[in-house]
DNA sequence: CATGAATGAGCTTTCATTCAT
DNA sequence: GATGAATGAAAGCTCATTCAT
């Protein structure tokens, strides 16, 4: 829709295509913030900078956002369902590979975003953003939970551990790799880890079923 | 020399409370900072503020430490050893409450330091903070990692787990304490975590003997 | 001197004003800091007041000049061409008169200027400002030198002195007006000095040719 | 009031060694100002840097001067009857070396006293200090004005030129010694410079008699 | 008297935010 | 809408001066 339309009409709203500009730059400043943020810290990282870093003006900055931390929550908010784990298979073959893959599958996601480094920072600071992230953490955890509740059903997990501990534990873990296990290119190798894992949840007799 | 003395003597001694009284300043900045830095973040907190919570002015605190960071190395130096868990004691009845009760010793004294908190914002902030940091975490690995290896001499523990992987477990587990466990008066419940870190730990046979 | 010039002698600018508004507000803060510099000393002012009185905020100052001293930097490059005196025409009738006409020209400039009188200052307190200052001067003894060897080419000055000292003493008086020369208005009655400047270069006879 | 009676009225307070004991350390502070002035300039150093020069404490600094400035005064008034120059005997063979020897045991004064480097500092700084300098000056001007006068009785002299202006250029090349001639050790070679004053004062005809 | 720790005003510099162009 | 110059509050740090010891 040409400019000329946008006349014509009630003229108030901004048409499609200046939305679709806006819409781009909006991502670009997104973008810029995630990368210089992952980069240097929340704190280190300023508005023009993130302008600057996205090819445009600090006044843009900040008509799109209000302020830093509004692109920040924009940021989690964007990226909050990619933090879900997926739903895993219970019937499988070798767990331990399978919950490497899917721990790879994930945490490949979640290390791509990057943002994680930054909570620690982020749950001091703001209280607001505090409470978005345990949200965040805590339907995560849900997820584990209700995972493991699946092949408790099954009997296919220790039955003495208390579930809400071990679901805690394996995303403490996978948020916490260790830098031994980070090979070249940032590739992870998730496997002695999922190995961990697995004997947190399946007694051994189950593997060799 | 105690002040009482200095009275009873021929009359006003400018003795050496001076350096006494610079020392107990320092403590004070010192202990400012800390609880500021856990309260607010440590970019959130400034050096008048610190200043004023130690109830001294601006400049004595530029006449103990360079700077905010100083400080917090400083902080960091002094309470460092702490980081270092006990030597664990293999030879025990239950070891799902001695482990509990070991971490509880442990952690209830960082937890009382509670700058672990501060750590991820560090790390991103201070390479040089990183590294002493990297360094204190490397010293409890391998304390961790060096009474693994006296169990496994005597063939209490999982024959199949990276010793790496799972001393590095059990250090993230232990600085990720789960709020649900925290009781309290800052108590906190390790028993349920206890018996997590023992099943990445010991076969359950050896709970039989 | 063009600009290129100045980013060789200073280093780089926090940004290149490229608006005229923009540079009007950076000859603003040049002119205050000038006048205050004279006014009070280098020292005794600050980027507060010269920003104030150029009727810009701080921030503004340091928008165009990294500190106080780069303005100044800026300032002695700016006039310190006009520090050169004019090549003399050594063919005249009344060479005192010349002379004297040749340093109000020359002088009157510099004094509406008026940073000499900060050298000085400026050369205990900043190495490289020296240099700049020392080779400026040198310029000038060397342009006075070669002045005095044309002369001295043509057989109209003492053979007996020093040209180097002649020349710096020229340069020294020129710069050392006593007040009682200062009449109202800023205006300096050089013939007396010149007098005394034309003894040192021409002997007697020259005169009566 | 002696010493003696010091002793014989209070006969409390330790009298003689302790005031001069004070005076010693009020000589060391005015010493060690005058260094550090002079090495670092007047607004570049303070009171502690003064105090620790001297081997005492800031607080001592403050019993004996109310600050910098004053101890700056107590400098000039204390060193300010050096700057005047001998009283020049006309009566002479070579009148250039004449000249050259007066400078030299002058000047030689002067330099170790240094001060002079700071006057322009000074000057802008504290109007006045401004007027006791402006006052030393004009003293040592018309020291040289009255040899001079004496000179001219004896019809030694130039007949056409202003005696002030002469003296003041006088005085302004004596204080302004060229790099050049500044040889090692801090020597000065006042030869040259002294032919040129002498050509201020005399005409050639004298030299012949 | 001497000391030097303590003070806090004041200077430099940065940066989130606004606003004229 | 976009721009980036301008703003000024606030942080970092210094140092002349005071005062308890």
């Amino acid at each position: 829709m040409s400019e000329h339309d946008d006349e014509k009409l009630i003229g108030v709203y901004p048409s499609v295509p200046k939305q679709k500009r806006a819409q781009e730059k909006r991502q670009a400043l997104l973008e810029s913030g995630r990368v210089l943020f992952i980069e240097k810290g929340y704190e280190q990282t300023n508005a023009k900078e993130i302008a600057s870093h996205a090819g445009v003006a600090v006044g843009t900055f900040y008509r799109y956002f209000t302020d830093k931390r509004q692109l920040m929550m924009s940021l989690l908010e964007d990226q909050i369902d990619k933090l879900l784990p997926p739903e895993p298979n219970w019937s499988f073959v070798d767990p331990e590979r399978f919950f490497a893959s899917v721990m790879e599958q994930h945490y490949s996601q979640i290390n791509q975003i990057g943002l994680h480094r930054l909570l620690p920072e982020l749950l001091l600071k703001d209280p607001q953003l505090a409470d978005i992230i345990a949200a965040a953490r805590k339907k995560v955890h849900d997820r584990i939970v209700s995972g493991l509740k699946k092949a408790q059903e099954k009997g296919l997990i220790w039955g003495d551990l208390d579930l809400d501990t071990v679901a805690w534990s394996i995303m403490v873990l996978s948020e916490n790799i260790p830098e031994r296990l980070v090979k070249s290119k940032g590739q992870v190798d998730y496997y002695e880890l999922s190995k961990v894992i697995c004997r947190l949840v399946f007694p051994p007799q189950i593997f060799k079923q």
